[in-house]
DNA sequence: CCAATAGTGTCTATCAGACATTATCTA
DNA sequence: TAGATAATGTCTGATAGACACTATTGG
């Protein structure tokens, strides 16, 4: 196998191979809107953008790929997510001014509180409002990215109640259907969420109650096997 | 940027990349059987042994990482798939002996027809029932791989007929819900199954008739739209 | 006629949509 | 008391499950 010029070869398998990425498209809830974290990029390219948390596979460091998506969260946001759900994998010679790169996508949900501290002392790394954040110029095909979020996320609101993940421990079940509707992007009948929740048994009832201008809410908790039960018949699609 | 003894580094992006792979499982219908598609690997490592088609992409040629899937099932088989969907991607040090490797894993259905001239030609391909290849001792994590596969399928059939594309052009409807309770893997309703496919217009009648042992069975075809259609409401799952 | 396979009628159960009603808090 | 928000009652409609029945072919 010989060196050449514009291409160097690894020991390992003597290939050329693409940069490899991650990118996690992380959404929470706070004051009644859908944020996402976004980066500002501190090095070229795209340097001084915007874009989604993420990063460079480090083969030295990273167990697997979703390690790496693990490490950049925390890095941005010193918290783990309890779970991360893979999107797309996007790979081609067009998205980096670099050359053919690969990013591996990950979408997931976070408590808002949970990564607010550490959040608000950087100034490099912000929850955007998903709509501003759509408007923005963002970092090589994250905007694109973020549209594959969403849309996940919305198929996931129609069949489960995951979406849970981005509230606080305890919640309300109108926080949780707001949530819902902004996922899927209309109005939901209160009673249909209601019943489907009650009936498949998801949350734990706390006891406690929150008030807020009326009659005391009822808070509750997520089960942790509330995180894959699937409804085998989906709120209404837009 | 200095090399390294043991990691050359690229002049594009100075990183050390893992090697980048493409994995599918390509699923027909065949003598009342869900079979997929094998290949005898002819190069070191797990030379000899079975596995999936696939293989590096090529950055070259590959214009991104869906293209290398489709090349490499027209080498094997001839034919591309009317579509190709994307599953998981696995990447880690441990399930390649030559070190870091990620492989991006896609799934497609396909008439057994189109591409069984040339397989049958080469000793190299073949079509596998799928019992059989899960018992099989398989190259990497090809295993694992098929079983994200199946179970991708069988998601599917239980709210969409997409599985239609592993029937021959005309199929009839009693093929169409054997596949389905291949993919599903237990006995659905007859009267259910062909409801919900007429109230949705998702089949052509051709007009045509065959006939085997019994009264004879419409022929159907496809429409484009029914790829992406989606019900609403899920059949009975396992 | 029977055997075999295709196709339909129809009842029930489940569950989402719609929307009205009641409950519980503060001011 | 009014206003606000939470929680429930209840009717309708859509659709899957279950299974019996009819239809159309060959022998």
């Amino acid at each position: 196998m010989t060196r050449q010029a514009k291409s160097s070869r690894r020991p390992g398998h003597g290939i050329e191979t693409p940069l490899l990425t991650v990118d996690s498209v992380l959404f929470t809830y706070h004051e009644r809107a859908l944020k996402l974290l976004l980066v500002r990029r501190s090095s070229e390219p795209e340097k001084g953008k915007w874009g989604l948390p993420g990063g460079i596979v480090d083969i030295d460091i990273d167990d697997d790929v979703e390690a790496t998506a693990r490490r950049k969260l925390v890095e941005k946001t010193s918290v783990e997510p309890p779970y991360l759900d893979q999107l797309e994998t996007i790979g081609n010679r067009e998205r980096d001014p670099r050359g053919w790169s690969v990013t591996v996508c990950y979408t997931a949900l976070i408590a808002h509180q949970a990564c607010a501290q550490h959040v608000s002392t950087v100034s490099d790394v912000r929850w955007v409002e998903l709509d501003a954040a759509l408007k923005m110029k963002l970092a090589f095909d994250h905007h694109k990215i973020i549209g594959i979020a969403r849309e996940r996320q919305r198929q996931r609101a129609l069949y489960s109640i995951s979406s849970g993940y981005a509230l606080a421990e305890e919640f309300t079940l109108a926080e949780l259907q707001h949530l819902h509707e902004l996922l899927i992007g209309k109005p939901i009948q209160k009673r249909s969420f209601r019943r489907r929740i009650e009936q498949a048994k998801l949350l734990i009832d706390t006891g406690r109650k929150r008030q807020e201008g009326g009659r005391p809410a009822a808070l509750y908790r997520m089960k942790p096997e509330s995180i894959t039960y699937r409804f085998v018949r989906n709120l209404e699609a837009s």
